[in-house]
DNA sequence: ACCTGAACACCGTTCAAGT
DNA sequence: ACCTGAACACCGTTCAAGT
């Protein structure tokens, strides 16, 4: 019986995902998975036709796992409640996020969200185009948001990050006073983010006040 | 005399840039770099300790393109012409774009961009903690935007772009017209930028009108 | 000081073969 | 239908050796 049909997309798509939480983007390997599995690297190419097509799968299981805004509040709730589905989300697999963006329309979820999201603001005066660029920028913010949380970089490998913490710290600290006092200042709240709530909050309080003032011009012309 | 003494870091950083320019980011190997000078790939590891190396000197090229804005403008000006500075410097690579982020504060262009951030931040009212967290926003958003930037995304590799393309663009048409319209009609400026000069400058006036509001709500606090 | 040559431990993937 | 085995063309990198 041995690994014998142990195999299969899910089971397959946890444990890449596993690994990708664990150990970064790149360290997922169609041998490491195979190994998790005790199965030759090629089992897999029964399941998925290549490596992409499984980091396809990767990216859209974090989508699927995403909950949806209430539909009934108005643009700016809404907006907030979108962005922070998604961060949300994302920040369950932050290495995974960079798969996002590509899969989102390719899931009900995200297609589903974006559908509402360009409902809201078309209803709020903005051309489909518009809407859609704005859209986009939601789309785009988050998941960078989550990427370059300071102090979880997701583009330096789990291993080495808190060497790397420490070497940006240090670098930080012996600038001169005199030229960059206030990069000094701010050294601590960039190396490492004191309160991760705070940092997402903040930032879709900033994106979405900016597009309440566009949709108030829409109004007043 | 063969190839002896033809290297340095600054030939290898023009070479590897160039590469990253044609094929992508993933495209740059050290052995295709040692091919363009005729040379043994080993011999790269004498100018750079490692691959990671030349990648963050890739990275440091690209923040050193980068064109300071006027220091006596107002917030709302300077944050505006601080974003362009930074997406036009990416966009002259937008592969290489991902690289930026983390070399930003190890070139002088970049330190004195993001010092001056904080300056007109601070000067403003917000905490310096804050002024950070605004500035990491601004050249995140900034990032995101090159890379993702429609029909452009550096995500896919450049050969099979047109591709990737034609299948978001079919997909998004295959969708049912009752469910998601506006997906429907959104996707050609979904799949496609129109004009990239004003998706950017959406972006930015939409950040910038955002933190605007903040720095209004400081005012009259 | 600057580069070569051979080798090592990894990749993703093909193709034919097993059960 | 599902998996194995051997092989191929790639990687980054080490280490000793050449000039």
């Amino acid at each position: 019986m041995k690994a014998k049909n142990s195999l299969n997309r899910e089971l397959v798509v946890e444990s890449a995902l596993r690994i990708v939480d664990a150990s970064g983007l790149e360290a997922l390997t169609v041998r490491k998975v195979a190994d998790e599995f005790g199965v030759t690297p090629m089992a897999l190419y029964w399941h998925f036709s290549n490596k992409e097509a499984l980091l396809d799968a990767v990216g859209d299981a974090v989508v699927a796992g995403m909950g949806l805004p209430d539909p009934d509040l108005g643009l700016e709730g809404y907006l907030r409640d979108a962005m922070t589905a998604l961060v949300d989300a994302m920040r369950e697999h932050p290495h995974a996020t960079p798969l996002v963006p590509h899969r989102l329309l390719m899931v009900e979820a995200g297609r589903d969200l974006t559908e509402m999201t360009l409902r809201k603001l078309v209803d709020e005066g903005f051309a489909i185009d518009k809407a859609a660029a704005v859209a986009h920028y939601a789309l785009m913010m988050s998941m960078t948001l989550v990427v370059g949380e300071p102090g979880k970089e997701t583009t330096v490998k789990p291993a080495d990050r808190d060497e790397a913490l420490a070497a940006k710290m240090s670098l930080l600290q012996s600038l001169p006073e005199d030229s960059y006092p206030l990069l000094r200042a701010a050294a601590p709240s960039m190396v490492n983010c004191a309160d991760s709530d705070d940092y997402y909050g903040s930032a879709i309080d900033i994106f979405v006040a900016g597009v309440m003032a566009e949709a108030r011009a829409l109004a007043t012309s």
